[in-house]
DNA sequence: TATATTTATGCAGGTTTATGCAGGTTTTTT
DNA sequence: AAAAAACCTGCATAAACCTGCATAAATATA
């Protein structure tokens, strides 16, 4: 067997699988230790793959393990400054909890004066930094794992509320299934605060396009607007440009 | 299993759960105690997690405030250890603002099981971190100096409700004058709180002894208990036990 | 065609890494 | 205060690693 063809194979089980072990190869191509070693390490020279102890990981494997922070928080950063530009002063703004939303809240200019409703505590405490807003918290009985008010009583209270914009830190976003969650507490508050706001924000980053979660919290055709990092034009917003919504 | 798979693994358990415990990583990696807990470890360096005993918190949900430059924590976490003990199981407690309660909700055991009911943003956050507790957030409108809510709105979520136990962060008390405070709108709502409450208790540190700030809170015979970190017999407390105040 | 050159592979040996285990310490729970 | 759980340190071992060399195959050259 050819070293190019060993080579294709590893490549092509490393698309499969995001890892190969040395061992395995070893006997699937039937060469020695030595040889597969050498193939991984001419690979990792040529770029194509990462090596580590016992074989080799692929190349976007490693991108989700070791950029968690430092991409997330500077791709967050540019979403949350395209966003602070549509709030103008004596809004009325509905946020959701997510990393996301609190960049944002970082970025709003100290001058602003609008009034900001949120059932997220952390959103809550970080709103309060801003000397000008007004912070209505919504809610009483708090879900941990979201950090944030759920239940009947939240929704109850967003019944009654109308507000000019609602940003929304998305979890999942396709173009047919629209924005999904995992939890079903999480979604009913979302739902409701959609039925609150006269325009829906969507705070996604691309990392996060083109997934599903089990429950659905608003099809495509609700989204008023949609923030990412990627330019405007970039082809993964094409689906979602040609539903007519707007990108930022 | 390569470790860097462990390694994804755990970021995607974190990222979905915002916890992991080191026992369960064990049994479903299949490997030994010692290596989950390198895992950790490496991870942790690498910045990616945090570690506690017991296993890790993603770092985006530990979200926690900065305990650093707490003016006389010594004393405020004696108070706080005194104080944990008053709350058993299934108790209905009131708890205020302020930095000394912060510290006795860390002091608090994880097996806890009571329901917490608070007007303060930073204490419903810090009460999120323990397990086993109900939380409830009472009021909508915040004030940003005090981090709280206030307003006829609290006090009349507070007049449907009887705890069993009251803690106030207190920031004046002398003998005659009682308890006192400097902000109308925060004493508007202790007062609410007290009338909710079963038993009180004021935590206090021994500095603010003997103080007094323009509008009264309560009366000393309205306080059932007094924690400060000096011993029950100091001279300076004796004003207060004379007055049949249990002191700890 | 015969010989030199390069390339690919395997092997010997010594080194490093990953992991588990033993023992003792700290933290948590009862 | 005792017991249990989680932690840490150091050590042992096996697996994976590397370096250098030898050999075989492929390729190039005379």
């Amino acid at each position: 067997m050819l070293k190019q063809e060993r080579h294709a194979f590893i490549i092509q089980q490393l698309n499969v699988h995001n890892r190969v072990y040395s061992t395995d190869l070893q006997q699937r191509l039937v060469v020695s230790e030595d040889t597969i070693r050498r193939d991984l390490q001419e690979l990792a020279e040529e770029g194509m793959l990462i090596k580590v102890h016992g074989g080799a990981v692929s190349k976007s494997f490693h991108f989700t393990l070791s950029n968690n922070n430092v991409y997330a928080s500077k791709a967050k950063k540019d979403i949350a400054q395209k966003a602070c530009h549509l709030i103008a002063n004596d809004m009325v703004v509905l946020l959701t909890g997510g990393t996301t939303i609190r960049e944002m809240i970082n970025e709003l200019s100290p001058m602003l004066k609008a009034t900001f409703i949120t059932p997220s505590i952390p959103i809550a405490l970080e709103l309060m930094n801003h000397p000008r807003v007004d912070v209505i918290f919504i809610g009483n009985q708090l879900n941990k794992n979201a950090q944030m008010a759920t239940g009947a009583e939240v929704v109850k209270m967003l019944s009654t509320i109308r507000a000019d914009l609602c940003f929304l830190g998305t979890n999942a976003i396709e173009a047919g299934a629209g924005i999904t969650d995992s939890s079903w507490e999480v979604v009913e508050v979302k739902k409701a605060m959609i039925q609150a706001t006269d325009k829906l924000v969507s705070m996604v980053i691309a990392e996060k396009l083109n997934t599903i979660q089990p429950m659905q919290v608003c099809g495509v055709s609700d989204i008023d607007t949609l923030i990412t990092e990627l330019p405007a034009d970039h082809e993964l917003l094409a689906p979602y440009h040609s539903k007519g919504i707007r990108l930022l």
